[in-house]
DNA sequence: TTAGTGTTTGGACATATGTCCTATTCAAGT
DNA sequence: ACTTGAATAGGACATATGTCCAAACACTAA
């Protein structure tokens, strides 16, 4: 069983919360697969992931998965449905085991309201915005091409360690999910790159010969 | 010359600023075409618009416009950058003239650490994460012709009026560039409707002569 | 009027991407 | 060693969308 405060220490979290706070709160662990919560559901508390990984994502209603981001520990899952009162955005769901503070948001709105708290949460919300709307901009105005090439080169350059942590060993389906585009045409554009010699590809893994001109074909793109 | 003090009154925004912020900070007006902020520059201002309308959208490095919103008075420009300390996510342009208060972020982190305050910022930058994470996941699961559906049948229902008031009257170029089209599409997928007599179109304008079945062909799509 | 400029409309074509299927390969279990 | 199921690989085809262009129309200013 783990030590709150040490956690929280660790993380230099811990002047956040206040000890009502934490008095109301509650370690819970989740067991891989589970969702800690799902998208468009109300949702009341806050949580902040300790230790583990997760997964998010939305579904849409006809059933397809558009993959955000593997995040790991630590990360506040809830925050944005806090601050706007709304229900769950993107559905968040444990990859392996996951160990959390589950913080009711009544006890936030009770206890919390602190300046230290509330500037926590709006960085980290408008961090969130940041990632959001440069993914989205990404997308919309760049060819799978040079967001693969993209995803290729920040999994490869030095420098991006929290992305890489994240990101890497995504399977290819879910290196599709992510990037936004279809397993099929992934495979087609990763031949592409085969072709001219870019990268070479084994069964497991894609191995980058010739970073210079894949940076190229990325044409800026870059994540982290 | 407007009155601060009433202007902040009548948004019921007089409760968030101390004294000594209001003293650093200073109305100004913009003329039509002004950009407030621009993409990717520094920025060093917190400015809450209090009349008029701005345009708010990204120019990518290849003149690629994306146009995000439309959006009247009140609204703050620069909370994110403020509150995440980057860089001008999004240019914000004056769409007529448009009268701000300028808080310089200097004034803000001396005189206006409070807890209402940030709470309202955190507010109000959660509520974009919102628009900005549903219109992405729009985009990104939707045919033009259900956007375009969508974007039509929002115009028209009543209980709209916010929407209504800031995203109609674009022209037919700015439509294409809202919906993240070209121009060429647009039309192609208007004459499509036409054809099938869900709307008529004058040279000026479209009308909806069946707003049943242009629903239907929204699927869901609806913008607020 | 005339010229000039911006807006609308649509043809022709190229291309990025999705859908549907079928092999093939690998790993795990019985 | 067989079977089964997930993951990889790619053919064939449909379609959404972009690019480039030219014609028709509308509005302003000289």
């Amino acid at each position: 069983m783990m030590n709150i405060m040490d956690a929280l220490t660790r993380l230099q979290w811990n002047h956040l919360f206040s000890n009502e706070t934490l008095e109301s709160s509650s370690v819970v662990t989740y067991a891989s697969g589970t969702m800690l919560c799902s998208n468009d559901q109300h949702i009341e508390s806050l949580f902040v992931v300790l230790e583990g990984r997760v997964k998010i994502y939305t579904l849409s209603e006809e059933g397809k998965l558009r993959l955000l981001r593997l995040k790991a520990a630590p990360t506040l899952i809830g925050d944005i449905e806090y601050a706007s009162g709304r229900n769950v955005l993107h559905t968040v769901e444990a990859v392996g085991p996951v160990t959390c503070l589950r913080i009711p948001f009544e006890a936030l709105r009770r206890y919390n309201r602190t300046v230290e708290f509330t500037e926590h949460l709006l960085r980290g919300v408008s961090e969130k915005l940041f990632i959001e709307a440069n993914a989205s901009s990404n997308h919309l105005m760049s060819t799978l091409e040079e967001r693969l090439a993209g995803y290729l080169i920040s999994l490869s350059e030095s420098g991006n360690e929290l992305f890489q942590a994240e990101m890497s060993q995504l399977k290819r389906k879910e290196v599709a999910e992510w990037l936004g585009t279809s397993y099929r045409h992934l495979n087609r554009t990763l031949q592409v790159f085969v072709d001219e010699g870019l990268v070479k590809r084994t069964r497991k893994e894609v191995i980058i010969l010739n970073s210079e001109r894949l940076k190229e074909r990325a044409n800026g793109m870059f994540y982290e």
